[in-house]
DNA sequence: CGGATCGTTGACCACCTTCAAGGATTGTGG
DNA sequence: CCACAATCCTTGAAGGTGGTCAACGATCCG
């Protein structure tokens, strides 16, 4: 784990609109695809942020470290997510496939040009960086205040209304991704998703434990405060 | 606590830059002060977010509560911080002035279409968002993962960088309000604190438990990851 | 089929919380 | 200016939630 993609990830050009945001009469800015095997990280914190980013398929996983291994994932990124657009110019989180994924991007002097002589695509990009800022403002609160039970309960509201297809969640990241998302262990994870389990609030489609569907919503809302 | 301001802030008027952003040839909006007796609410979150604030004296708390009364802390703003500046048109905290406080206001409005006329204006909007943005994720990393010594350490170089004046930082907030924005008890907060003063690398200035001196900041550094 | 990764579960434990008491500081009214 | 209440802060003792350590089973992938 976190080793750094050694061979070029899979390349490919693209004529579609910037960030899904096409305006009437833009140029297509330099705009194209690149394709990152599982686990390899698409771009490091404190790194120059030139570009930004688009979920075309797969999962992303943004996180910090400290000195001594211990992680906190900011967000998960998924299909359509847009992510890599941080102030000052310097990367705030490294970013991972947390399986295969192939993302579209942008140059991002192209895209502050366009904000400049378009105030849409300048509303737009505050929008999006004050959406960004809202969710972590929310998950301030779960990591601050909410109990385990609490955390979990909203983890899987949060994937239900993000990647629920025909009533089943199927979930890219593992339990450690999840505990280091919630600030909580893999282990804690575990318990509380078997508890739930029992309680009948979840289920487990087959024998995958990432494919989960949620028998009551409505209860569960009320374990997350 | 927590109760509204049953009269009207002090009102006056002024007619200095919007933001601090003096542009060249803008028209001044609408731009007043208010003052807020310590305690008092600004606004509550979910209201109509009217409004952008810029601390002129004092110091303001931004916080989110669950149903039981338990609070998360997002920030504090400090004299020259401008706060109040949300998405979708509804604040996402409540604000609470600390000590007494003077604020200036802006009508949000006028401040949109001051940044549909003016790209620089507009930069400086989302600067300042992805500013809090930054903000909120490294608190995360706090909130999620570092432990209490690791939670207070930080704190007191955050507050040390932002109002230290001659070597002493007087803090407004209570040890519940920084437990609160710790993720914290305030009895926790008090025992750290206690073990740093025992360890030398903080002093108490006189008998006031809020005027602190930070005599080793090398060392606190050490002490957050 | 064999190894690696992932997930679950149990036993024990530690850090922080809870509960409690007392002291210090601040604010208010006489 | 003092008396008194209210608030704030500290400190101690006990307890609990979630972490740590460990074993084992399941799934995935070569």
């Amino acid at each position: 784990m976190f080793v750094r993609a050694s061979t070029d990830p899979v390349f490919r050009l693209s004529s579609l609109g910037v960030l899904g945001m096409e305006s009437d009469s833009n140029p297509v800015v330099s705009l194209n695809e690149f394709t990152y095997r599982k686990g390899m990280e698409i771009y490091g914190e404190k790194e120059p942020a030139d570009y930004v980013y688009r979920v075309k398929s797969g999962a992303v996983r943004s996180y910090k470290l400290l000195s001594d291994g211990r992680r906190q994932i900011g967000a998960f990124h998924l299909l359509g997510d847009i992510f890599g657009l941080e102030s000052g110019g310097e990367h705030q989180f490294t970013t991972e496939a947390i399986v295969d994924t192939t993302v579209r991007l942008i140059k991002r002097h192209s895209l502050d040009s366009l904000a400049a002589n378009d105030a849409l695509v300048a509303r737009n990009l505050l929008s999006m960086t004050m959406d960004n800022l809202r969710h972590a403002e929310n998950h301030m609160l779960l990591l601050g205040r909410k109990t385990s039970q609490e955390r979990v309960a909203a983890f899987l509201l949060e994937m239900d209304k993000r990647l629920t297809a025909a009533g089943v969640m199927v979930l890219p990241m593992s339990r450690r991704d999840i505990a280091d998302y919630l600030g909580l262990t893999l282990e804690t994870v575990s318990r509380v998703l078997s508890r739930l389990h029992e309680l009948g609030i979840l289920g487990f489609v087959g024998h995958n434990q990432r494919q989960i569907a949620l028998l009551d919503r409505r209860q569960l809302a009320g374990l997350d405060r």
